[in-house]
RNA sequence: GCGCCUUUAGCUCAAUUGGAUAGAGUGUUAGACUACGAAUCUAAAGGUUACAGGUUCGAGUCCUGUAAGGCGCGCCA
């Protein structure tokens, strides 16, 4: 048991023998942002002081005698009712030897026995990833990887809309482009997409066909074109996200989720909650959560895209999964209460779906606001900005605020800036630590960590010891930005134990065993806490 | 008009989900390498948490109202 719970079940006890049941989540154990306030604090006499009738003061008064005090040094009532905690110095240090052991799966949570699908990117395949989807990837991805550090059995899914009108436009534009380079006159659709990609197309096609496709019949043509243009437009999209280290377990196609009759055996089940109006297939949501019916057939007979959402969301819950995350952009907000209640239709409850909604980015260049469509074919690509700032960068840069912010993303700073990126103060500390271990590594770590008493190490071990908390609270709270900023704050006591405290001291073979034997540790929260974000741990730089 | 998101230091964002003197980065200013990596460190300055009420031991956080910005409100996806 790490020493936050163990604090936790010694308040808990507390309470316990002055006849009064505390659950263990509801005992919040801070780390001190003030050594004046000891190592640890918990807030409990406040919150209870309703239990005892008394000021929160006297319920710590009451409080403190019951501790357990074998691994506290010391124990004080300060402020309105806060009671702060001195830990022995072997407490704190213990930590050391707990990280060395477990390495690379320090911090992680236990087998939870449950499975959650995340769902995320599922771009259209009708040209290349463009920067917005970017950070809706970046974030898709790390919470993925810290949910599954956390225990979670999850499965990333990609859904392809592979069986809609966008797809007919891809096709009749490939084969536009496709006249043009065969030199023949050829207009490109109304809707139709302008990128090079389509050309490039195209140009393949030409050269595994030849000309074939001109006497092939309409509907034939057609739905070569289409399959033909997904293959590659997809392979390209894979590509890329596997470049931006985002790999996918399932790919979900819409055709196939249409196949057999779905739609039709949904409506049925569905039952009373169909009705129809003016023509078209309503569905009551707003017997649920939704503010308005909506419609799932169109008054020509086609679904609405809504429909075989619904069947999806429905063979997902079908494959055994406990819950369901969809990572959407924010202008999809509207979706949330209309997709939860068509699954409460089912039975479900309200939150098997939870939908991360990723606010938009504004991209900027010369600091003005760049917009840029996919159809024009003038968007910056994924690909592109990974090349010039790097995959490192990108991710960490998503990574690092919450998904509710609005954020700008400037592209002439986001390039200049590279040597002044937040990631690579955190890299370097874990590089530094390397290079200490390499100089050092002859000499024999020593992991009781006893020697350890400087304030700066004190402040590195109880930064460590947090990992395993933190990386539960991102997890619970999908928050990939709290393992950035958990990061950030440990490689910052990283650099301010390293300029007060040397740790090489052939002297003192005593006191450096320790300090290395820190370094070790923290090296390896460090690299494990980077993982979770996508972000190399880099040795050297 | 209705709904969702946002508003905290000059700028970009945090604040352990209601806790102690609201913190980081960046920018500005002043210092620190003949020791393990200066992509670093140590300081200073910078705040009426958009505004007005309310709830309680205690509010940036919860409630009501106001203002500003973004995004939605389709038988498009």
């Amino acid at each position: 048991m790490d020493i936050l719970d163990s604090l936790k079940v010694n308040v808990q006890n507390a309470f316990k023998e002055l006849g009064h049941e505390v659950q263990l989540n509801d005992i919040i154990i801070e780390v001190s942002k003030d050594p004046t306030h000891g190592d640890y604090a918990t807030n409990c006499a406040m919150k209870f002081s309703r239990f005892f009738q008394t000021n929160p003061r006297a319920v710590a008064e009451l409080i403190i005698p019951k501790l357990d005090m074998s691994s506290i040094d010391k124990v004080e009532i300060a402020g309105p009712g806060f009671i702060n905690f001195y830990m022995k110095q072997d407490s704190l240090s213990k930590i050391v030897n707990e990280v060395i052991t477990k390495d690379a799966s320090f911090g992680a949570g236990e087998k939870k026995n449950k499975k959650i699908n995340v769902e995320f990117v599922s771009a259209n395949p009708t040209g290349l990833l463009h920067v917005g989807t970017a950070r809706g990837a970046a974030i898709g991805d790390c919470i993925s990887r810290i949910l599954a550090f956390n225990g979670y059995d999850v499965t990333k899914e990609y859904y392809i809309n592979d069986a809609g009108m966008q797809i007919t436009h891809l096709a009749e534009s490939i084969y536009a482009r496709y006249l043009q380079e065969l030199g023949m006159n050829a207009e490109m659709p109304e809707d139709g997409y302008w990128g090079d990609d389509v050309i490039d197309i195209a140009k393949q096609l030409i050269q595994e066909k030849g000309k074939d496709l001109i006497s092939m019949d309409d509907a034939e043509r057609m739905e070569f074109l289409k399959q033909y243009g997904i293959k590659l437009e997809l392979g390209r999209i894979i590509e890329h996200l596997k470049a931006f280290r985002v790999e996918f377990d399932v790919f979900s196609s819409e055709k196939a989720i249409r196949a057999d009759n779905a739609i039709e055996k949904e409506i049925k089940f569905l039952g009373d909650n169909v009705y129809q109006d003016d023509g078209a297939l309503f569905l009551k949501t707003t017997n649920y959560l939704d503010d308005k019916d909506r419609v799932i057939r169109k008054k020509d007979g086609e679904y609405t895209y809504f429909m075989p959402d619904i069947c999806y969301h429905v063979n997902k819950l079908s494959r055994g999964f406990d819950n369901l995350i969809d990572v959407l952009g924010a202008d999809h907000h509207g979706y949330i209460n209309r997709m939860k209640s068509a699954l409460m239709m089912h039975g479900y409850d309200k939150d098997v779906l939870h939908i991360e909604l990723i606010q938009m980015v504004r991209f900027l260049k010369n600091g003005v606001e760049f917009k840029a469509s996919k159809r024009s074919g003038d968007a910056i690509t994924l690909h592109e900005i990974c090349e010039e700032v790097g995959v490192d960068a990108m991710r960490y840069f998503f990574a690092m605020r919450a998904a509710s912010t609005h954020m700008d993303f400037d592209m002439d700073l986001a390039k200049e800036q590279s040597s002044n990126n937040p990631v690579y103060y955190s890299q370097y500390a874990h590089a530094r630590l390397c290079s200490v271990l390499e100089t050092g590594k002859d000499i024999k770590l020593d992991v009781s960590g006893s020697l350890l008493k400087e304030p700066s190490e004190t402040e590195l071990l109880k930064n460590i010891a947090k990992f395993p908390k933190v990386v539960e609270d991102a997890g619970n709270t999908k928050s990939p930005y709290k393992i950035t900023n958990y990061i950030h704050d440990l490689a910052e006591s990283v650099h301010s134990f390293y300029n007060c405290c040397h740790v090489i001291d052939r002297d003192n073979l005593a006191l450096s065993g320790n300090r290395l034997a820190l370094c070790k540790a923290t090296k390896i929260v460090i690299k494990n806490a980077l993982n979770l974000l996508g972000v190399s741990a880099p040795e050297h730089m």
